[in-house]
Order: C-alpha cells, then sequence, then structure tokens
DNA sequence: TTGAAAGGAATTTTT
DNA sequence: TTCCTTTCAA
C-alpha cells in the first residue's frame, strides 16, 4: 500500500474506508449524527491528491455555512500542505459569486455586481409596490418570502405556477418581476439570484458551463439534506448523472431547514436521481454515551420517511438524562444556571464544554439574566451581529455605492447618512423623475437641475452628494486595497466625525465599530496578500484547454472585501474560551458539548406553536395549501434529534409549568419529544414502569399518552430554587380537595405524603383516567 | 426634518 | 413583553 494512503486510512472503520476509497461515479455518504463525516470528506479529498494525483483545482467541496467551509479547509492544509490552496473550498453561495462574477456579461451583469442582503431586498419589494401602486394589497414581507421561495425553486418569474383566480399569486408575480428588474438595472443581485442566475446560464449557455465541466472533475457537498432545489439543479448542472463524480454527504434526520426551502428528497432520492450511486452508511457514533443516543433515538424514531439506519455507539452507557421541572420560566433558568456551576465544581466538565440550545430566541434573555446573576460566563452565539449594526451597514453601502453607483438601495440608504439635510421630499422627487427617465438615481442626480420641483438648496445638497460619492468612486477605482478605500471612504463621508460630535456613549460605540470596521478590511488585505503568495508558489501544470485559474483571480480589492461582507459575516464569534454558550437550536447544527441544556421543552414552545397548530388543522379544509402539517411536525421532531445528538456526556432536559411568552401567561403540557423518550434513559426501570398502577387502558391505546410525571418520575432534580417558595405546596389535609390537572383534567385528591411544593398526592382522576400520582406543583384548584 | 407616540407583530435565518 | 415600523405633530 501507498503510504500516503496508509496514513489517510488510519483510524477510519470500514464504512469510513469504503466510503474514501469509493473510485469513480456518484456516492451517497449517509452519515448519523457523530459519525465523522468531515473527517470522510477531507481524508477523501487527501487521497484523491495524494494518491490518485487528482489535481488540487480540479476539485470543488461545496458547503452550507462558512464556518463548516473554513475548518474543512484548516483540517485539508493539514493534510495536503500547501496544495490545499489550489482546492476549491467554499459555500454555495461563494462558489455561486466566484463563477458569475468571471461570467457577469452573460447574464445581464457587470464584474463589479453587487450583493444585496435582506435588508436591501425588502426596501426594492416596498419600492417596487409603491411604483406599482399595490402597496396596501399585501405584506412586503410576505411577497418577499414567496420570492425567495421562486428562486429556492429555481423559478423565475416567467416560470411561477399561478392558478387562475389566485389574486395574490398573480400580485407576487408581478412584484417579482418588478423586482428583478430593478435588481438588474442597479447591476445588483440577491442571494437567490447567485444560485439561479448560474442555473439559467448554464442552461441556456452549454458552452460556458462546458468549460466548468471540464474542470471540476470531483464535485462533493457537505449536509447534502439542507440542499434546495436550485443548488441540486446546480450540482446536477456541473455533476450531471448518472455517472459523474458528485460525492454527496449528508442525515435525512437532520434536516432542519425546509422553511428555507430545502427539501429533503433531494437526500432521500439521491439514488434515484443518481441510478447505481454507491450508498455508505455511517452508523457508528463516536460522541454521545449510549443514554444521549438511545434517547435521541427514541424521538427520532416516531418519524415516517427516514433513510433507513441505525446509530450505535460502543461507548459506556452514561449518566441518566436529567429531566428539570419548574414553576415557571425564570425558575427554569436559575436552575439551568445552578445546574451549570454545580458541573463546573464537579470539576469534570469546563463552562466551555457547556451549552444551552432553545427553540426561539425570545427565550435567551431570561437565560442570559440568570447566567448573569449567577456569575456563568456565557456567550451568545447568534447569527452575524457586527455587519448586521447600522452603522457598519452604511459604511458598506458607500462602498457598494464606490464600486458599483448604479446601486440604488445603497444610495438611499445613505443619501442623508450622515444627516445632510436631503429629506423624504426631497428622495421621493428625485426617485420620481428617476423612474419616469428609466435610469439610476445616481445619473439623475449628474443633474439635479432638471429634477422637477426642487428648490435651490435642495438641488445645492444634492449636487454636494453627488460629487462626494463621484470623488470616493474615482479614488475606489484605483485604490491599491481594501483598507486605503474605505479609510479614505471614512474621512470623505465624515461618518466617523459626525457620531463622535454626537457624544453620547452609543454614539461612540458606533464610532468605535467604524474603526474597527476599517480593522476588518486591514486585515483582509493581509489575508489576500498571504493567500496571493500561496497561490504563487503552487503554479501546478495545467492542460492548456482547461481554465484553472484561481476563480478569485482578478476581483479588485475592495470587491472582493464586499464580498467577504456580503457572503461571510464577520470572522466568526469562536464560541467564547471558558463560557458557556447559549444559542438557538439551529445554530447548534454540526456542534459538540459534554453537556446540553434544552430548555423549553413544552408543546407549544419545542414543538413550536406554529407546528402544533398546523398539525391540529391538517383535517381543517383551510389548511393553507402550502404547507405540509405532518412534514412540519416532522422537522421539530429532527431540530430535537439533532439537540439531544450534541450532548456528549450529559443531557439535561428542562420544561416550566408556566411560562410568559408575548406578555402572555401560558401553561404548557410538557413537550410530546419528551414522552417520546423511554423513561429508563432517565434512570426509571422497566420494572418500575411495569409494577405501577396504571389504567391498561391509556396504556394500550395510546402509547404516547405515557406520562413522567407519575409515580417516582424520571430523576427529577429536587434542587429547586428559593423561588419556588411561593408555590402552592400541600399544606394540611387536603384529601378530598378537587383540583385540576393540564394533562390529566378534573380530579380529587385521595392521598397526600410529603409537603412543599414537590409533594405527590394521588388524585383520582374522571374520564377514564384514573389514578394518579403527580406532583403537587402540577395540580390547580379545580 | 426630526422626534415622540402609537400600533402591530413576534419561529428557525447556513447565504 | 419588546421591538420595530409607521404615523403624527412641532
Amino acid at each position: 500500500m501507498n503510504p500516503h494512503e496508509s496514513a489517510l486510512l488510519e483510524d477510519l472503520n470500514p464504512p469510513q474506508r469504503e466510503a474514501v476509497l469509493h473510485g469513480d461515479g456518484p456516492l451517497l455518504v449517509l452519515s448519523g449524527a457523530g459519525s465523522g463525516k468531515t473527517r470522510v470528506i477531507t481524508r477523501r479529498v487527501a487521497n484523491l491528491v495524494k494518491v490518485r494525483r487528482v489535481f488540487p483545482w480540479r476539485i470543488l467541496a461545496v458547503t452550507f455555512t462558512n464556518k463548516a467551509a473554513r475548518e474543512m479547509r484548516e483540517r485539508l492544509v493539514q493534510l495536503l500542505g500547501a496544495q490545499a490552496n489550489d482546492l476549491v473550498v467554499s459555500t454555495f453561495h461563494s462558489s455561486a459569486a466566484m463563477i458569475l462574477r468571471r461570467e457577469a456579461e452573460h447574464v445581464g451583469l457587470t464584474r463589479s455586481f453587487v450583493i444585496y442582503d435582506d435588508g436591501d431586498q425588502l426596501n426594492v419589494v416596498k419600492r417596487a409596490m409603491r411604483e406599482a401602486g399595490i402597496e396596501q394589497s399585501m405584506q412586503p414581507r410576505e411577497i418577499l418570502h414567496r420570492i425567495d421561495q421562486e428562486k429556492n425553486a429555481a423559478r423565475l418569474p416567467e416560470h411561477m405556477v399561478v392558478e387562475p383566480g389566485d389574486e395574490r399569486g398573480m400580485l407576487v408575480r408581478r412584484v417579482y418581476a418588478a423586482y428583478q428588474e430593478r435588481l438588474r438595472a442597479a447591476n445588483a443581485v440577491d442571494f437567490g439570484d447567485l444560485l439561479l442566475l448560474l442555473v439559467t446560464l448554464f442552461r441556456t449557455r452549454p458552452d460556458v458551463l462546458e468549460n466548468y465541466r471540464r474542470r471540476f472533475h470531483h464535485v462533493l457537498v457537505d449536509e447534502f439534506q439542507d440542499t434546495n432545489p436550485v443548488q441540486y439543479e446546480l450540482l446536477k448542472l456541473l455533476a450531471p448523472p448518472p455517472s459523474a463524480n458528485l460525492v454527496v454527504v449528508g442525515d435525512d434526520d437532520q434536516s432542519i431547514y425546509r422553511w428555507r426551502g430545502a427539501d429533503v428528497d433531494n437526500i432521500l432520492n439521491f439514488p434515484q436521481q443518481y441510478p447505481g450511486a454507491r450508498v455508505v452508511k455511517l452508523e457508528q457514533n463516536y460522541r454521545s454515551d449510549q443514554n444521549i443516543l438511545d434517547a435521541a433515538n427514541d424521538v427520532i424514531r416516531r418519524n415516517p420517511r427516514r433513510m433507513d439506519k441505525k446509530l450505535w455507539s460502543d461507548r459506556p452507557r452514561g449518566a441518566d438524562l436529567t429531566l428539570l421541572l419548574n414553576r415557571d420560566e425564570r425558575a427554569e433558568a436559575q436552575e439551568v444556571a445552578r445546574q451549570i456551576l454545580a458541573l463546573q465544581r464537579e470539576g469534570l466538565i469546563r463552562f466551555s464544554s457547556m451549552a444551552v440550545f432553545y427553540r426561539v430566541n425570545a427565550q435567551s434573555r431570561v437565560l442570559e439574566e440568570a447566567l448573569r446573576l449567577a456569575r456563568v460566563p456565557y456567550t451568545l452565539v447568534s447569527g452575524r451581529s457586527f455587519y448586521d449594526r447600522a452603522e457598519v451597514r452604511d459604511a458598506a453601502a458607500y462602498l457598494r455605492l464606490m464600486v458599483n453607483p448604479r446601486s440604488d438601495a445603497d444610495l438611499l440608504r445613505i443619501i442623508n447618512t450622515p444627516a445632510r439635510g436631503i429629506g423624504d421630499t426631497t428622495v421621493e422627487r428625485v426617485t420620481d423623475h428617476a423612474n419616469s427617465r428609466g435610469v439610476s438615481l445616481y445619473e439623475a442626480l449628474s443633474q439635479p437641475e432638471s429634477i422637477p420641483d426642487l428648490n435651490t438648496t435642495a438641488v445645492k445638497r444634492l449636487k454636494g452628494f453627488r460629487n462626494l460619492v463621484a470623488s470616493l468612486a474615482t479614488f475606489a477605482l484605483d485604490a491599491k486595497d481594501a483598507a486605503s478605500a474605505v479609510e479614505q471612504m471614512l474621512l470623505e463621508t465624515k461618518l466617523v466625525d459626525s457620531l463622535q460630535a454626537e457624544g453620547s456613549d452609543e454614539s461612540q460605540t458606533r464610532a468605535e465599530n467604524l474603526r474597527e470596521f476599517l480593522g476588518a478590511a486591514q486585515e483582509f488585505d493581509l489575508n489576500r496578500a498571504a493567500a496571493a503568495v500561496a497561490a504563487a508558489k503552487n503554479a501546478a501544470e495545467v492542460p492548456p484547454e482547461v481554465d484553472a485559474a484561481p476563480l478569485t483571480a482578478d476581483v479588485p480589492p475592495l470587491q472582493a472585501f464586499l464580498e467577504q461582507i456580503s457572503l461571510v459575516g464577520e470572522a466568526d464569534a469562536e464560541v467564547g474560551e471558558g463560557r458557556v454558550a447559549l444559542m438557538t437550536l439551529h445554530a447548534a447544527k454540526g456542534l459538540e458539548f459534554d453537556a446540553v441544556f434544552l430548555p423549553g421543552m413544552e408543546e407549544g414552545v419545542f414543538p413550536h406553536a406554529r407546528a402544533v397548530k398546523a398539525e391540529a388543522m391538517q383535517h381543517d379544509d383551510e389548511a393553507p395549501r402550502d404547507t405540509d402539517p405532518t412534514e412540519e411536525m416532522a422537522e421539530e421532531r429532527r431540530l430535537c434529534y439533532v439537540g439531544f445528538t450534541r450532548a456528549r456526556k450529559r443531557l439535561f432536559v428542562s420544561l416550566a409549568q408556566c411560562r410568559s411568552l408575548f406578555g402572555e401567561l401560558r401553561y404548557n403540557p410538557p413537550s410530546r419529544f419528551l414522552q417520546d423518550v423511554e423513561p429508563k434513559r432517565f434512570g426509571i426501570s422497566e420494572q418500575d414502569l411495569t409494577t405501577r398502577a396504571r389504567p391498561p387502558s391509556t396504556a394500550a391505546v395510546a402509547p404516547r399518552k405515557r406520562t413522567w410525571d407519575e409515580d417516582d418520575g424520571p430523576r427529577i432534580d429536587r434542587s429547586y430554587s428559593q423561588a419556588s417558595d411561593d408555590m402552592d405546596g400541600v399544606g394540611g389535609d387536603v384529601r378530598g380537595m378537587r383540583v385540576r390537572h393540564e394533562q390529566f383534567g378534573l380530579g380529587r385528591i385521595i392521598a397526600a405524603d410529603g409537603s412543599g411544593p414537590n409533594a405527590k398526592v394521588t388524585v383520582e382522576f374522571g374520564g377514564g383516567v384514573g389514578l394518579k400520582r403527580v406532583i403537587a406543583r402540577f395540580l390547580m384548584p379545580g
């Protein structure tokens, strides 16, 4: 065996090896949670290069997130050294943007097109609606959402399917068409366009497509279960069925982005799309203790339509799952904080190996408060906060305008920032004038005198603004790096100065952010210089008919910086050192921690109320037809599976008896996902379960109705906070008292033991439920 | 043009 | 409840 090969195969299990060594042709790697898929992808790439002697520039590896791309690249650098620089390892959107920029003229753009984000998109939709006089008819947000969905489905306005009589659909199509026209006129694209325009180009220009097919002989895709139809289409064009070297890696059980257009069917039907594809299953989990894995399986098992696979592990059984029950969300948060401190004191798990996952961001506030109070260091892991700040976006808008003055959305954003006395009325007159003449705002500003109804001060101010932009654009033309352009922009626009003049603490911070923005540009320049050196060293022999140049070659520095801002965001706020991580369940995908906390395991929170409602309405004729209620619930279940499988050693699931959300107090029953978990995972023996007095009807007819708060219940942590003191516990003789239980309904107390909130009482419930022993806290006076 | 007040909506958000 | 957008008044 080649020495490279043996080193690459070291410490791989047989299916992993099979995936790494698979020769040519399509391959589907079904990789369960924690089964080492990144290792498989990176080793496979390394094997292609080192053993099979494939040129690195022939390999395209696509991921969904920048983080995943970065990690993959880092691991490939370790395996391949400098050769890794010639690989294309990037996200769908980045690679599409790179190709689109090279081929811009084919799709009605110039190379300096800019990328609009969500906020820009919404503004364009609003303006298009206003222009068409249909502002009142529909929510711009909803229209934008539907446009995005169309793009995800790879449909241009003319391909939209609208039933006759579907007024709203027709409206969407109209706005969509106008929206696209505006983007093209502004030399701008949105995220969806990056993929959709490229697909369109490849479909209409086989010669262009052929260049890329000739170049990329190997395409690998991570997290394939989250691809949407355009992305899949792009893959099929680049690596056509039935025999291209397309390797897709994913787990149907971790598909959680349906609401963004992802389609699990892509992975489920892959073997049909690529007949003859080899399927390799990675089923050994190296991450979680057996108990946790079993609980995760208990939950996911209930989903229909899954690829057949069984996760197993030879890790120890491990600790029982812990269930935390509390009075309300504040007590719950305190309890989580307390448990975190306890774990840390035990000394086996560090703060940085713990995480709290929640379903919705609104849950984070109370958790943060509790952690702060308990002095638990934490980091809130959330999207791309830095580049979302208003002042940073203003700065970016100026830069984009410098590169591409036609960008109306950017111009509108900063025409009066910092305030220069150009108000709404003036802007509206300019807009009307530009629209009627079919030119960009910037062009309309070249002769403000000719704009009707403007007074002389307005004209003067507009001229000043236009001169500012013109001067900056000229500067940008031959700026040698991104930082100098940013510096010049900050200087001429006085963005920093005007913030500093304000004097408030907040404006100081914002000024500081702008300096940091300049710092980001400087860092970008340094990295770029380093990358250029590495690429130069690497010039390999290339067949003359193949274009093997780096996809980013010839992109001017400022433009490349802007692209990074749009597509990559900040350089990843690494999960803080020595800090507990707080994030949504969606953000948790791909991560792992020793201890995981899942607060809010309640119906209506997780699963989300929307999924519960959709399920309840599924037999209603009025159910909205664009949503699939069962699929919606299935996705919540997958999300739960993702959450559970992030945990290595300890899993804490938690719920509150009542919780206030949006100012309203709710009493949510325990999450169905909890009820799906076998009690023994919580340390309750099978025997306990069977000897329990339970009306057979409940168990037999509806096994799902099994509840864990009867009898001993699963291991419930008893260290309730003082905050629970005011709870109605059992005091005095309560026998005979009529009570009501969230799940079991009305009943009468037969016996009681203990006192305080955790006292247990035996209650005879009506409605065929019979005798139950429940915790007093879960009862209300009936 | 700007600020304050009122009104309305509030999953998830890789790019 | 809270945050964001829109609207209204100075």
